[in-house]
DNA sequence: TCAAACCATCACATTGATGTGAAGGTCAAA
DNA sequence: TTTGACCTTCACATCAATGTGATGGTTTGA
């Protein structure tokens, strides 16, 4: 497919997709004039890129840890450097940091808009029960 | 205690706590010669802070969500007006996103560093057998 | 009292992720 | 064959988070 409907499928501006490519993080094909064309896969990959954007990483790590991602994974054994592997379990760390740190204030996120429901709740019990 | 010591305990620059103040996200007290004094409390606050963006929130969603995630929370229920209600499901629902995504990418990194360790075991019981 | 180590404000720079638009090539359909 | 909807590259702009340094006031200890 062609830049605009990978745009389309991934909810992704065409400068961005430009620019994960810049970074290296996908790689098009060229068609004959010159357009980029996409493989199937990089819908799901552009997705799990923004995710990850998202969730805080910079391209550079992203760049690091997605060929790790992807089976079968035999092919990128050659990658295990001793500095990579230190670097993916450092990465791994902060992610599980990251996921913490998320999970605790979601929940207590969470807590509050239950207290305020039950609140909300009350208050029309009350009000009820003092105008009718 | 002063800029310093926050600076310190919580490992960050004091232009950024003085940037999250600009953002409003801590109110320091300024003693009589005008230098900021911070709360015990703030300790934990700033590394709160420094969580939630390094996963990706911006300080304009830290500072909404902050006034919510402290009990007794009964003071913060004037806040809760159907718009903040609404940003703040809407927050919990793109945290709940993040936490998916750092999950799912972790768990492979885990799962390739794993492949990898014992890819490597085997190099190096084939290569015991073979060099003794 | 003077130096060192704090603090203050202000301002300009940088970096990464994005927005936006110009100038021009390609292609399909009217 | 021309128009509109694609595509290309290039460049400059913006925004949030952060770095850095200038300039000057305050406090503390030798």
């Amino acid at each position: 497919m062609r830049i605009g409907e990978l745009s389309e499928r991934t909810g992704t501006p065409r400068r961005l997709l430009r620019y994960y490519e810049e970074q290296g993080l996908i790689i098009p094909d060229r068609c004959a004039n010159g357009y980029r064309t996409y493989d199937e896969r990089l819908v799901d990959r552009v997705m799990q890129i923004r995710g990850l954007l998202d969730a805080g990483l910079p391209t550079r790590i992203i760049k690091q840890i997605l060929p790790c991602l992807d089976k079968p994974r035999a092919i990128h054994f050659s990658d295990a450097t001793p500095e990579m592997i230190a670097t993916l379990e450092n990465e791994r760390d902060r992610m599980t940091e990251r996921i913490k740190c998320l999970t605790r204030n979601r929940d207590a996120i969470t807590e509050y808009l239950d207290a305020v429901r039950s609140n909300n709740r009350s208050d029309a019990a009350s009000e009820a029960s003092t105008t009718s």
